[in-house]
DNA sequence: CGCATCCCCTGCCTGC
DNA sequence: TGCAGGCAGGGGATGC
């Protein structure tokens, strides 16, 4: 289920299991995911322990002692559960599941604290890698990962360079990891909705012929940070009620304006349009005819 | 090179 | 009730 605002929340709820205490010893239950687990991938995680858990686009990092990455992607329907952790919220209670794997449970790590960290992914889309931090920027998935959407670094003038002379629709534009790194299907559609642009426009149409930014550009970085801020807000909300650390969507989907929302009515004030569904480069693309230009 | 299509895999929902 | 078909939030490979 995980686009970025869901992956920066199980971030957050990981961080402190990883780089709080080390890792006893890691379970596979199966050799691949979407790829085969690198060599020896629970030795060498055995009695590491993480300096921090930080996430670039739609992958986490954790930067080990032994100076290796582990590099974690979510896939389509990848989620982590912990369990085992000591909670300061119900002294005494045996919340502790005593779960025997549950379906589709493919990776336990085990920290010496007691914690148990689970990761369970129906569809197998998603990865680990262990990597030398020192080469990772230059690793084929990285090098050529585009701009962070929550960093300063996304801003109109950025936009206008990457839109430049292309052809492609601003939603397949937005969707291009080399562009905007992280921006997932979802959020494309509302960034898009709330920036009140035509997903089918030519992304290099929203350039000015200077090369400078528009102000349709404004409105769609602006968009796009306040899209992901308000996500990653409630993702975080429903982490702080400890019911789920796991990556499900919180409750932003019921904020969703126009994804998943086809025939509704659009909820732009004073627009009478209604949400339509189209397909582009193969997925779903929810927006307003009426009001998106 | 830029862009569209297809595919990996499982689960869930819809319609017959 | 069962079953077939379509669809899913990611992203890489392929081919035009």
């Amino acid at each position: 289920m995980p686009e970025l605002p869901e992956v920066e929340t199980v971030r957050l709820g990981l961080e402190p299991v990883f780089t709080s205490s080390a890792i006893a010893s890691v379970e596979l239950r199966r050799g691949d995911l979407r790829f085969p687990f690198p060599p020896r991938f629970a030795a060498r995680l055995k009695g590491r322990r993480a300096r921090s858990l930080y996430r670039r686009a739609k992958y986490m990092i954790a930067k080990l002692d032994s100076g290796e990455a582990l590099v974690m992607h979510l896939g389509m329907s990848g989620s982590f559960r912990i369990e085992g952790e000591k909670s300061s919220h119900a002294p005494g209670a045996f919340h502790v599941k005593r779960s025997g794997a549950g379906a589709h449970d493919h990776v336990v790590f085990h920290f010496a604290n007691g914690a148990r960290v689970i990761y369970n992914d129906p569809r197998r889309f998603g990865f680990m890698l262990l990597e030398p931090q020192a080469t990772l920027a230059t690793h084929p998935l990285f090098a050529g990962l585009g701009i962070e959407p929550l960093s300063r670094d996304l801003h109109a003038a950025a936009l206008a360079k990457a839109f430049t002379r292309r052809k492609a629709p601003v939603k397949a534009a937005l969707l291009d990891q080399r562009i905007v790194a992280g921006l997932g299907n979802i959020y494309a559609c509302e960034a898009l909705h709330r920036a009140r642009i035509s997903p089918l426009r030519a992304a290099g149409s929203l350039v000015a012929k200077s090369g400078k930014s528009t102000d349709a550009l404004v409105r769609l970085a602006a968009a796009i940070k306040e899209v992901l801020c308000e996500a990653v807000a409630a993702g975080g909300s429903t982490l702080r009620d400890h019911r789920q650390a796991d990556g499900t969507l919180g409750y932003f989907q019921h904020s969703f304006r126009v994804y998943d929302r086809e025939g509704a009515a659009c909820p732009t004030p004073r627009c009478k349009g209604q949400i339509a569904r189209i397909v582009q480069s193969g997925r779903s693309t929810f927006f307003c005819p009426t009001c998106q230009k």
